[in-house]
DNA sequence: GTTAGGG
DNA sequence: CCCTAAC
């Protein structure tokens, strides 16, 4: 097993530049830097240190929002944060490559100002930073950022006092954790890339370090979570990974042990997606120091992210393919650019130029391609020889599934008798459903079946949209029973739908109407 | 081609 | 699960 940074080791969440809309409000790529990160990162042996940006999303509506908006905003922040390593690695001169980095998406609420800046790492500590942050653009949109850490592995998680020294070191203060905080569950995982020189040997979504880093104290809203959710695996998709098993209650809980190299029962059920060929693809955007943000909103639409960054450069970096590889994206060709040329002055010469339309619709595009390739590729969740991880005992789950049903399954369908057997819901089958319908919402069932997102589609590739529909109205009927009814029900064996699972489809339901 | 609903 | 009206 990759020894791994522990939480305990991850650095404090740097401030965040705000970019704001305004054009004098831009700043420069260097505000990005947290001060005294790269002193923190080597003295606690870290081999780098990077952070990417933070990335607005206003006022998504989770259900309306086009899954664009956090692809956008993902994309974002990943080629910065990559860069960012990538720069980080070769400013310490990191003799080897990274051996661990790892990404980690933070939502960021709108702080209170001055902003307090708390983190709570295994709730043994709370980082307390003071800093004045330019107003946002608006009110209420959440951040995205992230952080990312290159190490070299590590047999040992350093123990806190040192990295509290550490930080002491760097003028960072290290208060006690607050009584008030309780570890909760981790809401999602983020995601590492465990990489060895010449490409990324596996992937890994490790569940054992919060996001919470950043986030308030108090509980997410299933809001937020679901945000932060869909959020994550955006990231591993883009990332080329896919995620198997289920993601509920904030942790995938089963390990489906299948490809992963390297991988040990901790990890979850996360293999490539792509293997060989598209390993290992070059980073070929430019240094975080000649990437710059800018956040707009486009009237009532809110459409505030839209980011350009600059090429090339970095040639050095730039085709090595020891880089962790982020995004599809990042291999693809930019539109040549016009700066928004007041606004980024100061970056404008560093940065090339950037006209906020095309870079945005080349996200967009960027997204159905990597979408595309995908699909092209092999990049089948496991087609459905899935381990159905039976709850213990029950009916055995052996449902043909169309045996494979090569693609139709008509013939198959037909061939087994006039009628369609009953083929009663599995519960991963349930759980893709209602993650489909965290995502999309209700009324989506075309898109959740075909949801490429946490291998939602494969799931759910025997259903049809009106199976789908009609599992759902099963669901949220079922779901609206009282309590008591419910937890009755749920020690029946006849039942497999987990209570928990129940609640969730409730929460969707009171969520549905807002 | 999809979705809502009754059967 | 099926069938159909209504989009």
């Amino acid at each position: 097993m990759n020894a791994l940074l522990e939480l305990s080791c991850a650095p404090p969440l740097p401030h965040f530049m705000i970019v704001g809309e305004d054009d004098d409000s831009l700043g420069s790529a260097d505000a990005w830097a947290a001060p005294g990160l790269a002193d923190f990162a080597q003295l606690c042996g870290l081999a780098a240190v990077a952070v990417s940006a933070p990335v607005p999303i206003a006022g998504v509506s989770p259900r309306r929002r086009a899954s664009s908006d956090l692809v956008d905003s993902l994309e974002s922040t990943q080629t910065l944060l990559g860069a960012s390593l990538v720069d980080a690695c070769a400013a310490a001169s990191a003799p080897e490559l990274p051996s661990v980095m790892r990404f980690v998406p933070v939502p960021v609420s709108p702080p209170q100002q001055p902003y307090a800046f708390q983190q709570q790492p295994h709730g043994t500590a709370a980082f307390h930073r003071q800093h004045s942050y330019p107003a946002l653009p608006q009110p209420d949109c959440s951040l995205y950022g992230g952080y990312g850490v290159i190490a070299p592995q590590q047999p040992q998680p350093l123990p806190f006092a040192a990295i509290a020294q550490a930080m002491e070191q760097c003028g960072w203060e290290a208060h006690s954790a607050p009584a008030q905080y309780q570890p909760q569950q981790p809401a999602v995982g983020g995601w590492e890339v465990h990489g060895a020189a010449g490409g990324i040997s596996s992937y890994d979504l490790q569940p054992g370090f919060s996001t919470q880093f950043g986030s308030h104290l108090p509980i997410p809203s299933p809001r937020d979570d679901r945000m932060r959710r869909a959020l994550s695996e955006e990231a591993l998709h883009i990332g080329g990974c896919s995620l198997r098993g289920s993601y509920a209650g904030g942790l995938a809980t089963r390990a489906e042990g299948e490809t992963s190299e390297g991988s040990d029962g901790d990890t979850l059920g996360l293999h490539h997606a792509q293997d060989a060929p598209a390993r290992g693809l070059p980073i070929s955007h430019s240094a975080p120091s000649a990437s710059l943000m800018l956040l707009e909103r486009s009237g009532s639409n809110r459409r505030p992210l839209v980011h350009g960054h600059a090429h090339g450069s970095r040639s050095g970096l730039a085709a090595s393919p020891r880089t962790v590889c982020l995004k599809l994206k990042a291999t693809r060709p930019r539109p040549p650019a016009a700066a928004r040329a007041a606004a980024c002055a100061a970056v404008a010469a560093a940065v090339g130029e950037a006209s906020p339309r095309p870079a945005r619709q080349a996200a967009r595009r960027s997204v159905a391609i990597s979408a595309a390739a995908m699909d092209d590729d092999d990049y089948s969740y496991g087609s459905d020889t899935d381990t159905e991880p039976t709850p213990s005992g029950g009916a055995s789950e052996e449902r043909r599934s169309g045996g494979s049903a090569a693609g139709a399954g008509a013939g198959s369908a037909a061939a087994s008798g006039s009628k369609k057997k009953h083929n009663p819901w599995s519960l991963t089958e349930t759980e893709a459903l209602v993650e489909g319908v965290r995502l999309l919402g209700p009324s989506k069932w075309a898109e959740i079946k075909k949801l490429a997102v946490g291998g939602i589609a494969d799931v759910l590739t025997n259903r049809s949209a009106v199976d789908i529909k009609d599992k759902w109205r099963n669901l949220t009927r079922v779901a609206k029973l009282p309590k008591t009814v419910l937890k009755a029900r749920a020690h029946k064996s006849t039942s497999d739908i987990p209570l928990e699972l129940l609640l969730t489809v409730k929460d969707l339901m009171e969520m549905g109407r807002e």
